[in-house]
DNA sequence: TCTGGGGTCCTAGGACCC
DNA sequence: TCTGGGGTCCTAGGACCC
């Protein structure tokens, strides 16, 4: 067998209960759920779950009060620390980096992806654990494939803590009877939709009507959806920092905000914040989107372009509460959000974040 | 039963221009 | 009096990701 190009998708196990058990070694074997401010009682949502508190059916996107519901007596809360996980995050991506003759892109706080051309990529996967769990403590799962969809895809069939191999020859065996939801891409949303034209398996999907798809979704999205069925993707890795489009300020509030004033103030107060963020970077923001959450459960958003890029603080703001007139003041709020959309940098100037990418 | 906070990308449709 | 076709920009909103 010679040298051929490979992707690798590296995604740490449990990472942010493992952060937390890392310095917290008396945590170890416990159920940990991190989430919010660490207080059940609140309105927030888990971050992560320990795999002992998956076990009772305790997982990511579930709310607090649930989880406090389903969790055992000796179960922990813990809040969310964004600054360790930043740090963890950095040290697993320096230590990944420095594998020889990889390319590396970062695509969340706790997974990248490796380009890398070998004979053997089982054993750069394995090194790479190797390595990781030397330098941090930390473990993590490797999937391997011949492009960044079927390596995402593979690595849920590797963890915890192992390897897998999901490529053009293997796809159909592995995925082809398979929910379409499994596929990188499709959420409940886009599943239902598939299921009304009859598309309810992966390899449904792969044999379905070419137009019938482009006339469902469109262009674009269309053909995405319709070659994810044959685990069709992109194969480039590419280490170009990432660039952030925009900036945006949230907040959940544990009382809803009937009086009008009171959102007023919390808009303010969001923008400043969102507007503080793009200005750290120097870089003229562009429009201003709000969102807001009415009660019980129904999100808006709303935006507008701004007269002109602006660094001027108090404009945003403005345009924010100028915004925030559109809304219904007459229902009550249990969520707001600003938004601040920026320039794009010049090219050679690029700005090092931690990326967080929609879509690969 | 209760649903966070940070992001990106895509589409439809209207306005406007040539 | 009747009225094409293409392009671009903008707004609003939807869907997905971690």
């Amino acid at each position: 067998m010679g040298f051929a190009s490979w992707v690798l998708h590296v995604d740490m196990d449990q990472f942010i209960a493992a952060v937390e058990v890392l310095r917290r070694p008396e945590l170890a074997g416990r159920p940990v759920i991190v989430g919010g401010r660490g207080d059940p009682t609140e309105r927030a949502v888990v971050s992560t779950a320990s795999y002992e508190a998956r076990q009772y059916g305790i997982g990511s996107g579930m709310p607090l009060k649930i989880a406090a519901r389903k969790a055992p007596e000796d179960a922990v809360f813990l809040p969310v620390d964004h600054e360790a996980y930043e740090a963890a995050s950095d040290h697993v991506m320096a230590t990944l980096r420095a594998l020889p003759d990889v390319v590396l892109e970062v695509i969340g706080w706790d997974e990248c992806f490796l380009g890398v051309r070998t004979a053997d990529p089982e054993a750069v996967a394995r090194e790479a654990q190797r390595a990781v769990l030397e330098a941090t403590g930390l473990r993590c799962s490797v999937g391997i494939g011949d492009n960044k969809v079927r390596a995402k895809i593979a690595t849920e069939f590797g963890k915890p803590g192992g390897v897998f191999r999901l490529t053009e020859q293997n796809w159909f065996d592995v995925m082809g009877e398979r929910s379409t939801r499994e596929l990188w891409g499709v959420g409940a949303k886009i599943e239902k939709r598939l299921a009304s034209h009859g598309i309810r398996t992966v390899r449904e999907l792969a044999d379905a009507d070419h137009e019938a798809m482009l006339r469902e979704f469109g262009p674009k999205l269309g053909a995405w959806y319709h070659g994810l069925g044959s685990g069709n993707g992109p194969a480039v890795v590419d280490d170009t920092p990432w660039v952030a489009r925009s900036h945006s300020r949230e907040i959940t509030f544990q009382q809803n905000l009937a009086a009008p004033g009171e959102v007023d103030v919390a808009i303010r107060e969001l923008a400043e914040h969102a507007y503080a963020d793009c200005a750290a970077e120097g870089r003229p923001v562009t429009r201003v989107h709000l969102k807001v959450r009415y009660a019980p459960f129904e999100t808006k958003t709303i935006g507008r372009k701004l007269p002109q890029p602006t660094l001027d603080r108090g404009e945003f703001v403005d345009a924010a509460l100028a915004l925030g007139q559109m809304l219904d003041r007459t229902r009550e709020v249990r969520l707001l959000g600003v938004r601040a959309e920026m320039t794009m940098p010049e090219e050679g100037d690029p700005v090092e974040r931690t990326p967080m990418r929609g879509r690969i």
